[in-house]
DNA sequence: TAGATTGTTAATCGATTAACAATC
DNA sequence: TAGATTGTTAATCGATTAACAATC
């Protein structure tokens, strides 16, 4: 549980993932403490940065000395709400929900997925990476019975309004959504888009201005 | 050919695609003009955000009038670099990387995947949805063949930096690289990181905390 | 102690929002 | 003409960077 909420730039926000995926890594080489220089180049941000980033949410470091790997990267996991591990969702079992579902890297971060969901016959039950494909009818009632709070959706952009309609009534909290389309859903639900196309397209534009 | 290279904020930036997006369907529905407000809606921002963001392009609309779809969708695909079909390669045919091959939206905006390549000599040479896999050791000769500008990392994290050399050393101009790793790169070479992991940690973040 | 490094304040820079004259 | 809507300027808001006293 975080002992408050800051308010958080989104920017910084967006940084603090990477910060704590160093913490891991120093934690491996066995580094006892590291300085916001270091915490800096792995982000690819200033020293400045990191510090102003660490201080919304708190006191993590000691003046002359640097941070805490251990302590900093406990803190941090509280602060994400990765301190224990949560379950999280993929609804929609094509080629992107099935990668995302057997994906490795989310264990980072203390995340796994729980469960896979199709509405497609010849889907439902067969298994993908290490899950058994489940009827999305039955998304909702398994949601509020394991209290699942977190979802991903990788559905074809005509279904996706749909299916997070059904997740948002079962009580989702946040989802974080693959389908090219703007989700219209009540603001208790938290939602990031992350569109691969969309994302190539502004890459290209930033490749033919040499932007930034 | 675009007439000028604007100074673009980022924000910005990662909207113009969903404006262009939103001009695609009004084109199939039939829609001669478009208001601010019908873009900002789309893409979930102010009408004043979306002349703001236009503006630094050049001047599309008719005061009084709103913007005529056709030639809007036109001059922004020439911004962003679209108006010529982009090859793009995927380098890494796991999950993820088999799965962005295959994916559909890219034609969105006007991109195809070129060829699909990794390094395991069992999965050179199969195919996937449509693409045969290649080997990475030919990606070099391949880019530069071709005059391939743009490419999608999806290898494990241990790989992308060396994959990323021989990209650029290439004369890949763009790398959209979804390794847990930040890329040391010339700084020729466009990069952008998609973090999936790193995406749902922050989404954690503003769940727990309820920001924005 | 001297050197290193934090946390925080102030200064700068950048992005969003509001307002409105110009235009159709 | 009157109503609608742009492009742009000015005002506000937010984020980054720089600087430095406090601390180890």
């Amino acid at each position: 549980m975080p002992e408050r909420s800051p308010k958080v730039p989104i920017p910084s926000l967006n940084r603090l993932p990477l910060y704590y995926r160093y913490l891991l890594e120093a934690r491996e080489q066995r580094l006892v403490v590291v300085s916001s220089e270091m915490l800096g180049d792995a982000a690819g941000v200033p020293a400045a940065q990191v510090r102003k980033d660490l201080g919304y949410l708190g006191e993590f470091g000691r003046p002359g000395i640097g941070y805490d790997v251990m302590e900093m990267q406990k803190r941090l996991a509280e602060q994400l709400g990765l301190s224990t591990q949560k379950d999280v969702i993929v609804v929609g079992a094509g080629r992107l929900g099935s990668a995302i579902s057997a994906y490795r890297g989310f264990a980072t971060y203390s995340m796994r997925i729980a469960a896979l969901f199709d509405s497609d016959r010849s889907k439902i039950g067969t298994r993908v990476g290490g899950l058994e494909v489940l009827d999305v009818a039955e998304v909702g009632c398994f949601v509020q019975e394991r209290g699942i709070q977190m979802a991903i959706l990788a559905v074809p952009a005509s279904m996706a309004q749909q299916v997070a309609d059904a997740l948002s009534q079962a009580g989702i909290a946040a989802i974080l959504n693959f389908a090219p389309v703007k989700l219209d859903l009540p603001s208790s639900v938290v939602v990031s888009n992350e569109d691969l196309a969309a994302r190539l397209a502004t890459l290209s534009f930033r490749m033919i201005h040499r932007q930034e």
